[in-house]
DNA sequence: TATTGACTCTCACGTTCCGTCATAGTGTAT
DNA sequence: ATACACTATGACGGAACGTGAGAGTCAATA
């Protein structure tokens, strides 16, 4: 079939399958050679289906492409690299989750950046008086006021995530049995996933 | 906040912050005159997690940049929208994670595309290929090879798949160096993410 | 005090995955 | 013969950054 209707069929553009047949990804079945016109086939929709797999699962063509050409080569590799690559992505998304469940209930994440305040003066004050002996005795002052507050910053997110890492972190020993329970855990989640 | 501070809390890069400050979409907090050093504080903070919202819905950064300064914003809904949002972007990596675990189980991959249409469309298809010399050239060549290639691709896809389920499981003792890693890697997560 | 080393800045070109003309040839129906 | 729908190959554009290059800044250390 023709280039649009494979294109209609497979749902992308007839752009893209001229990128596609450019950059290697997917060749037509046949092309006519006076004529150029690309001809498409069940293979052609066979190897289609396979790409629109992978980039459903945001592999990048290139990627796609190696993946395809070389069967055996790197699949299993390829497949636990992008699965490690959708779980940063997802708890990163649980952060940001727990980030609003913080700022809906009005918890103090915010003071994090208190000190810009403070940076603004300090780089206001460098700007009208430079670096004359009575900056740097209110920038010695200033120094350690900054470092008591980091430590503040520091507590107040202890606090904050306290809850958070107390159900983890009762033993930090590695070989404790909290972590054997969690090796446990890995265990049977492997062994629900993989056997 | 300095730039890198700011981007790893927000979880972009400092060149996104360089790209966003130079597009007018998100201004530091202030600006050092002399050394041009940019500083982020709470109000960056908000108005990033503004835009990382409608990023998230696939708005253009110029869109976005329309959006927020129209008047009638309502911020606390946002963040409601935002958290529902998240969860569901949250739940699709799960849904393609599960995919990827699938894949790598065994499971027959074509099974996940419905291709009855194409067998639908093809006797149409075959109608108006017959009409050209070159397919019914390739159409003799193809005509039994096609078939069995048809055959050796779901079979292959199969055998492959089934190749990988063994990778993942050649090593099955539960004191596994794979095991031990994977307890290092949530453990460096933890202490990531906690401490 | 001098020197690392980690950040920071501003150009400025590269990349991915196409969309969108522009220009020209092809196939078919009227 | 003309209209019309489709095809081809460039080529440019662009969105949202990535990736150095070259140079300045800052805090800590030898």
């Amino acid at each position: 079939m023709l280039i649009k209707e494979f294109a209609d069929f497979t749902g992308v553009s007839v752009r893209t399958l001229h990128y596609y047949d450019e950059i290697g990804l997917l060749m037509p079945a046949f092309v006519d050679k006076t004529t150029g016109y690309r001809f498409y086939d069940k293979n052609s929709f066979l190897r289609m289906q396979e790409i629109l797999f992978y980039r459903e699962l945001d592999f990048s063509l290139k990627s796609i492409r190696e993946i395809l050409s070389s069967p055996n080569y790197d699949k299993s590799k390829a497949l636990n690299e992008q699965k490690q690559l959708l779980t940063l992505k997802k708890e990163r998304l649980e952060r940001l989750i727990s980030a609003i469940d913080g700022a809906v209930k009005g918890e103090n994440v915010m003071t994090a950046f208190d000190n810009s305040e403070f940076e603004m003066h300090k780089a206001e004050a460098r700007e009208k008086w430079g670096k004359t002996d009575a900056y740097k005795e209110h920038a010695e002052r200033t120094k350690n006021y900054s470092k008591q507050k980091w430590n503040d910053l520091a507590e107040g997110m202890d606090h904050i995530m306290a809850e958070f890492a107390l159900c983890m972190r009762k033993d930090e020993s590695p070989d404790s049995a909290e972590a054997q329970n969690l090796v446990k855990m890995l265990q049977n989640h492997i062994t629900e996933n993989y056997y």
